[in-house]
DNA sequence: GTCTATACGCGGATAGAC
DNA sequence: GTCTATCCGCGTATAGAC
């Protein structure tokens, strides 16, 4: 075998165990996750996922990672420049998006916060802070120059954050009052129209 | 003793059993509680624990009735005479109360759900499916009748829902964003007229 | 690098003393 | 009714064979 190779597999392996790992703290929270589920889930020996990974609480950090780091890509951004009108169309758009097709990420995420956030506590008070300060301001701009109505910025953004993940944390519950298996592509379109039309509504612009 | 005192012990202890295990279900999740924990939260010895609810199954289904009850009392309730503004008022200023005042009925709920409510399908099935059906019903006759914009109910209930239970599941999140160690009376009232104020615009109701 | 075997502690549950 | 002592299995982690 060459290193190349080897290198192959160990990154094959970790991602394997990296989705089995999301899978199964979904389903058992961090603390009733067992490695040999993990293992078993992601089809190799326990030895080998605390080889790669060393202990349980790694892995966990690891899958807390990714999940941040999807929230960060797949977010898009709310800039003065596009005005409140196309920001918010974007904004929402993406959320649901992301919510539709990576439920898990937030599910993991909105876990994580419910139980306290122990392992998120520095992500909130450092990045998520300022992160809804700026957001905040450039709403605020906008309110001051008559573009929007009046309201606290920190509430509309709660209401985005929480319309939108609703769809991907309730996932189970939203399908089984809709006696449905899964969502279907045109979901996504249907809840994005519905938020983007009823936020814009609610904030008065056009 | 007479059998009132100890009639009475029993009450108290179950009590304190279950505030005890309602908090640890929530650190924990289901798998990862332990009873040794309950038992060590409500000052009981374990055994006495096992003693009152045999076994840690029926634990989290006593602390999962209770949340259903608090649920269905404290929801109040939404028909068609109120008309949609006073209908909308009430239910969104019920579902806020709940959530700052029982965050954590509302956690042990969310947390059930992500986690693929094994323990709730058939809640969901029946009571929540046929009260989502109910609901819609009523608000697709205010839409008929020209009272409000024409939407998809089942997105509207969707959209109060996560919204008013948000300030509950994600407490920990808010505050910390927030700078703040607790909630305050005031922000109940803030964020009930947030909420409903920005919904009857959303919905077109005046 | 990969896997088997095992040490060691924790957790659920019960038997039985008081 | 209340609590102590204990059983037994599971889970993390590691040692060490291959």
């Amino acid at each position: 075998m060459t290193d190349k190779k080897q290198g192959q597999i160990r990154i094959k392996s970790q991602e394997k165990i990296l989705l089995a790992a999301q899978d199964e703290f979904i389903s058992n929270g961090y603390k009733g996750a067992t490695v040999q589920s993990i293992a078993d889930l992601a089809g190799l020996p326990k030895a080998n996922v605390l080889y790669y990974f060393k202990n349980k609480e790694n892995i966990y950090h690891a899958v807390l990672e990714r999940t941040l780091d999807m929230w960060d890509q797949g977010i898009g951004d709310i800039v003065y420049e596009d005005g409140p009108k196309v920001a918010i169309e974007k904004f929402v758009s993406a959320k649901v998006k992301m919510s539709f097709h990576h439920p898990k990420a937030s599910k993991i995420y909105a876990m994580e916060i419910i139980q306290g956030a122990q392992h998120l506590k520095e992500f909130a008070r450092t990045y998520l802070r300022k992160w809804v300060r700026d957001k905040s301001k450039i709403f605020q701009r906008w309110i001051d120059e008559g573009r929007m109505i009046n309201i606290e910025p920190i509430n509309l953004i709660f209401l985005i954050w929480s319309s939108t993940q609703h769809y991907a944390d309730f996932e189970t519950q939203i399908l089984t009052i809709m006696n449905r298996a899964d969502y279907e592509e045109d979901d996504v379109e249907q809840v994005t129209d519905f938020l983007t039309q009823f936020i814009l509504r609610g904030l008065e612009i056009q």
